[in-house]
DNA sequence: GGAACTCGCCAC
DNA sequence: AAACGTGGCGAGTTCC
């Protein structure tokens, strides 16, 4: 069952890595400072009016009373004392260390109007602090040079630091926007993205090659999120154009399918669905609940279905997590369980890529590191020769950033298709070639910038 | 006054 | 049998 490492090969990976990333963080990336500042500004006035109307509350007024000049809105501690043990109430969730829990989900379910607007304080200093803070402290000259590592994660995946350029806001519009607009190509030039579609799940087959997922990722007419949505919701088929049909293959992919393969179970993954995706609570459940669906509300639906509470959805999930397992993807099952055997026989694991992992590991850490690192591995195999080519060619256009699965490239608008399509030559035919062990086909997309735009204009970009 | 810790939150 | 994988970073708190 194990591979063999190959260790020679494994560090001739890193070194010419850390030789390409080195390049990267000495070209830079623009940012506009200006906007930062005035944004920040901008973001400063917004939280001192919160911060004004929260002060001048009853609310506020009692937790000066407890904590006199100490009170502060930014203590998640004395918060978390007010709610749960002056005033009683119940945590909605516990923190892993046991206490009461004041993240935004917890708060969420509080009715007091202050609690909303700590949360929408906290949103907009995340903003600033994290981003717009950091962007000013760490450019020179107007450029960023975030730093890339691959000495820092267990299972050989890269870090970013200073900043970390692999965690700017994506999800929520608004930082998105905020933070994105900061981010520039040099003058003339246009930021490219380009980006591996599903490359951890494509390259978890070249582990365990179970027949169904292969097919899922060979026809380009299966959907196995669409597939567990119709299971999970108990629809006979999919219509994309309905957007509580586009929900839920959203909460099928991130509230199922991802957390399944990362080791969750039924629980967790009923909870999340039930609760953050559709909006029902945790009892009895009537019509008219939760989101909308089919001109009515989801729990109409449910309900039509034979599932009318919590704990029956729960035991719902749980037959769909034996069927996913035992059924479904049953070659993927039998590997991790080879695999987790074949770990505690020799104390480590290896990948692909000639890397060996050893140490203590629990049963979900083990089973994941192969597939994370090496699917970093194909996307950090990628920038190494698009780094050199492009230096070979005397491109105008460089690589300045990566994302685990994803190359940032700060272009020449005359080079913009020629660079395109060379990355997507190497990224989805050399390294397949590179590596025999990947026996499945590669993909990529990519988006791209208007020419002097922010990282924030990005649209889809077509290969030529 | 700094190190180490917890908590919360951003990304893949 | 066990129960979400990998990071960085800011603010608050505690410890020395």
């Amino acid at each position: 069952m194990q591979l063999t490492p190959n260790l020679p090969e494994a560090y001739q990976l890193l070194q010419d890595g850390i030789l390409a990333f080195a390049r990267a963080e000495q070209e830079g990336m623009r940012i506009d400072v200006d906007y930062c500042v005035k944004k920040k500004a901008h973001l400063d006035k917004k939280i001192a009016r919160l911060d004004r109307k929260l002060r001048d509350t009853k609310f506020y007024m009692h937790w000066t009373k407890v904590y006199g000049a100490k009170a502060n809105p930014d203590s998640n501690w004395q918060l978390a004392h007010l709610l749960y043990n002056v005033r009683k109430i119940t945590p909605a969730k516990l923190t892993p260390s046991g206490k009461g829990a004041t993240d935004d989900e917890a708060l969420s379910q509080i009715d007091i109007p202050e609690i909303k607007w700590i949360l929408e304080m906290r949103k907009l200093k995340k903003v600033r602090d994290t981003y717009l803070d950091a962007f000013i402290r760490e450019q020179v000259g107007g450029y960023l040079h975030p730093f890339f590592n691959l000495h820092t994660v267990k299972t050989f995946r890269s870090s970013s630091e200073r900043i970390n350029f692999q965690n700017i806001p994506k999800r929520d519009k608004e930082a998105m926007e905020i933070t994105r607009k900061a981010i520039f190509p040099k003058p003339g030039h246009q930021l490219l993205e380009i980006d591996y579609s599903g490359v951890e799940v494509r390259i978890s087959e070249c582990y365990h090659h179970d027949p169904v997922m292969r097919k899922y990722i060979e026809d380009p007419s299966s959907d196995m999120h669409g597939d567990m949505a119709c299971q999970i919701f108990v629809l006979d088929k999919l219509d994309k154009s309905i957007p509580s049909h586009k929900m839920m293959r959203q909460a099928a992919k991130n509230g199922f399918v991802f957390p399944q393969f990362y080791g969750d179970y039924y629980v967790n993954c009923a909870e999340n669905i039930a609760c953050k995706w559709c909006g029902l609570p945790k009892g009895k459940w009537k019509k008219g609940e939760g989101i909308e669906h089919d001109g009515g509300y989801i729990s109409d639906h449910l309900i039509a279905n034979k599932l009318d509470s919590f704990d029956k959805f729960t035991e719902h999930i749980k037959k769909i997590e034996d069927d996913f397992w035992n059924r479904r993807f049953k070659v993927y099952n039998r590997w991790k369980d080879k695999w987790w055997e074949g770990y505690q026989k020799n104390g480590y694991v290896s990948m692909y890529t000639g890397f060996r992992c050893s140490g203590i590991m629990r049963r979900n850490e083990c089973i994941n590191i192969p597939i994370q690192g090496s699917a970093f591995h194909c996307l950090l195999w990628s920038f190494i020769q698009v780094d050199k080519i492009s230096r070979e060619q005397n491109w105008k256009s460089r690589l300045i950033g990566q994302i685990h699965d994803a190359m940032v490239l700060d272009v020449h608008p005359d080079e913009l298709d020629m660079v395109a399509s060379t990355v997507h030559r190497i990224t989805c035919e050399d390294l397949p070639k590179h590596w025999s062990w990947i026996n499945v086909p590669l993909e990529v997309e990519a988006e791209v910038c208007p020419v002097d735009c922010s990282w924030n204009e990005k649209v889809d970009y077509h290969f030529k």
